[in-house]
DNA sequence: GACAACTACGACACATGGTCGTACTTTGGA
DNA sequence: TCCAAAGTACGACCATGTGTCGTAGTTGTC
């Protein structure tokens, strides 16, 4: 179950995963009314979708009055860190530090960006010696 | 073309442009040969799987005698990098930083790694000083 | 010229995701 | 009480991508 990180969502699934997040919860109709304004779709394209995302455990619902509210089974954050490790283990074959070599070597960073990942690491590096 | 970052890629596909880069070049049969040893399979499976990849960008071929020999387009450091720029697109929005938080803060990182981290990023700073 | 080695290319089976339509059930009024 | 509105469940279809072959046609070699 949930075997497929985030990355690998179609469109329509990612839309609605980020919709449901950004609420807490919703029922399928509320991601529809979003969702409509961007593009023509009918309601139960919305709901097979949703479906298909609890079948796959990404969401789960409960029971109020007559309609099913949906939530997510992980948090956007523990959801981003699955698909970051898979694609670690895809790529690098787990070596996280060899995913920084190739960002860090290969330019695709900026001065900014390297400052403030000094500041993170030097923050957890404090952390942990405690 | 070669829009599909590679960690997309199917298992055979991924087998097969491991093995190309391995070699430098490689005509059909010797990728055949050597991948038939972990599973049988016909040689025309491999032929069109690197036509295939040919046809997508990954691949190029010149022509020796009457075989093909291929090659990668990108060598394995572009093609992860392009991998990995296309995943922090997709994920973080094009904000490496983030991902990098990610990591760090989900505890995906070992303190050795975080050292090597810290000198990488600080061998980049001052080369990006001159 | 015959046969082996190659290539080109079409086809099929599967899986996944987007998109609907339809049948059925539940609710909230008039 | 009865019906339309709102919901759900579920099957279907289509497009796409990949793995997997089969076959026909071409080229090289003895």
């Amino acid at each position: 179950m949930s075997k497929k990180p985030l990355d690998h969502f179609g469109k329509l699934q990612r839309a609605i995963i980020e919709i449901v997040w950004e609420h807490g919860e919703a029922s399928a109709r509320e991601v529809w009314e979003q969702l409509r304004q961007k593009k023509e779709m009918v309601y139960t394209t919305i709901l097979t979708s949703m479906q298909r995302l609890e079948r796959d455990g990404w969401l789960t619902h409960r029971v109020e009055g007559n309609k099913n509210i949906y939530r997510a089974t992980k948090t956007r954050a523990q959801a981003d860190a699955g698909s970051v490790r898979k694609f670690i283990r895809r790529m690098f074959n787990g070596n996280a530090a060899l995913l920084f070599q190739q960002l860090v070597e290969e330019d695709e960073i900026s001065d900014n960006e390297l400052r403030e990942l000094k500041r993170l690491i030097d923050k957890k590096e404090k952390e942990r010696k405690k």
